[in-house]
DNA sequence: TCACCTTACACTTTTGAACGGT
DNA sequence: AACCGTTCAAAAGTGTAAGGTG
């Protein structure tokens, strides 16, 4: 394992490490501290995109006293809108994939980090009300820390175990549509599925980096801008849904999160009891190799579905809840939420697709496109403005304003100079506590 | 010895190219 | 030429288990 400190000396050794939270639950007992109070909301891991709007409404520069930390995994958080830190009057988010969450909040979620890259499951699925259909905005996700400890699995719980590793440069996923029109984010849910976690310090593809054992709450960012690198914002907003904590780690840890995970997600319908990956079908390989070699025997499932086929029906959880929460729902299947890059965001956007002008600096070759963005050719926004003027929402244009924070162009620590939609950004170039 | 991490594996789903038909 | 639907292969995403590491 690398030491923060030794890859990043940038980042100083002057690492302050918040209070743990108290924890009201089974799986996250009464903690280290108390008082806990968002800690990461006052950090200059947004600086890049708040420091453009210094000139603009101050609403977070003077944000108004923050509520208490979300309850800690396993309590019933209410049922209203997320903690939101605000400057985008009306508008607000709420969790799709609710259910989900809360399913496996109550058990405790674990999100598994792995060297390459592991997604979320559940991911984040947001719908949002309230934007200028006209206007342009920019839809972000980061992972902050919600403690300052370590955990540990005790066999039944999850309990702190020590002081909290120092804290790694803080990266942002920066949603693929970005930037799209109100309209655009509104007609659909937006989901976050292709955020990936690593637990690898020197992670070259722009993944969030979170070390392993550490409690984690997702974070959702809106930001109104007519462009990645605009120079002038219209405001911003923050949601962070109490559900959605979680606790990374390199192997489950938790039995019951791992039969909610092969219950849930579609992609471990293997390991599910009728699947061909489950544990009977698992021993029975093993049995039959250790016979000798069987070449017909992985053709033989796949010739006509044995009995452990679990395409052949009798699933014993059919539905997918992460890819249909709600009955009567338009499925992802027909209707991918902003998963991907869409035709609309290609057509006001070209550029972003293809590269950007000449005049603008060019992506590092040695810093690839993330590999999950679906472009192929570098990218880099251009650095465009609000149109100022009545956008038709009678929200304010924001006058001129100061430009980046240096850090945010230069990609802070790590060389990644321009992120595309769907690609990450280095903003943590200062420690955060 | 222990806790945690890495890797290979076999499976599934997703994605996109290549068709052919209208 | 444009659009739509189908097919297929490759890529990507899963959890598991064995082995490695400190």
């Amino acid at each position: 394992m690398y030491h923060p400190r030794e890859l990043y000396p940038s980042l100083g050794a002057g690492y302050r490490l918040g209070p743990a939270q108290p924890g009201a639950d089974s799986s996250f007992p009464p903690g280290l501290a108390e008082g806990y109070r968002y800690p990461d909301l006052d950090t200059p891991k947004l600086d890049c995109f708040l420091s453009g709007m210094e000139a603009a409404p101050r609403t977070l520069a003077a944000h108004p006293p923050l509520p208490l930390l979300p309850p800690a995994m396993g309590t019933e958080p209410a049922p209203s809108a997320p903690e939101a830190l605000h400057s985008l009057p009306g508008v607000s988010l709420s969790l799709e994939n609710r259910e989900l969450w809360k399913e496996f909040s109550s058990v405790g979620t674990e999100m598994i980090i792995t060297k390459a890259g592991r997604r979320m499951f559940p991911a984040c699925r947001v719908s949002v009300t309230g934007l200028d259909p006209e206007a342009r905005y920019l839809f972000l996700l980061d992972v902050v820390p919600v403690d300052g400890a370590r955990y540990r699995w005790q066999g039944r719980r999850w309990e702190p175990s020590g002081k909290a590793e120092p804290r790694l440069p803080d990266r942002v996923y920066i949603h693929p549509d970005s930037p799209a029109t109100g309209a655009h984010w509104m007609r659909q849910p937006v989901s976050f599925h292709r955020v990936k976690l690593t637990n690898s310090t020197l992670d070259p593809h722009g993944h969030l980096i979170l070390h392993s054992m550490h409690k984690y709450q997702p974070r959702i960012h809106l930001v109104r801008a007519a462009q990645l690198c605009s120079q002038h914002w219209g405001g911003m907003a923050s949601f962070r849904f109490p559900e959605t904590t979680f606790i990374s780690v390199t192997a489950y840890q938790n039995p019951r999160i791992t039969q909610l995970k092969i219950a849930a997600n579609p992609f471990a319908k293997g390991f599910r009891e009728n699947g061909r990956n489950c544990k009977r079908e698992r021993d029975a390989r093993v049995k039959r190799k250790l016979r000798g070699p069987e070449p017909a025997a992985t053709e033989a499932y796949g010739s006509g579905g044995g009995p452990c086929d679990s395409t052949l029906g009798g699933d014993i959880h059919e539905s997918d809840p992460e890819q249909a929460s709600a009955p009567g729902e338009v499925t992802t299947a027909l209707a991918p939420p902003c998963g991907g890059p869409s035709a609309e965001a290609y057509l006001m956007h070209p550029a972003a697709f293809h590269g950007a002008p000449s005049h603008l600096p060019t992506r590092s070759p040695s810093f690839p496109e993330a590999p999950d963005s679906g472009r192929s050719g570098p990218y880099s926004a251009a650095f465009l403005e609000l149109p100022p003027g009545p956008g038709g929402s009678g929200y304010p244009a924001a006058p001129p304003a100061a430009p980046f924070a240096p850090h945010f162009l230069q990609g802070g620590p790590f060389p990644l100079p321009y992120p595309g939609p769907g690609g990450y950004l280095d903003v943590g170039s200062k420690p955060m506590y």
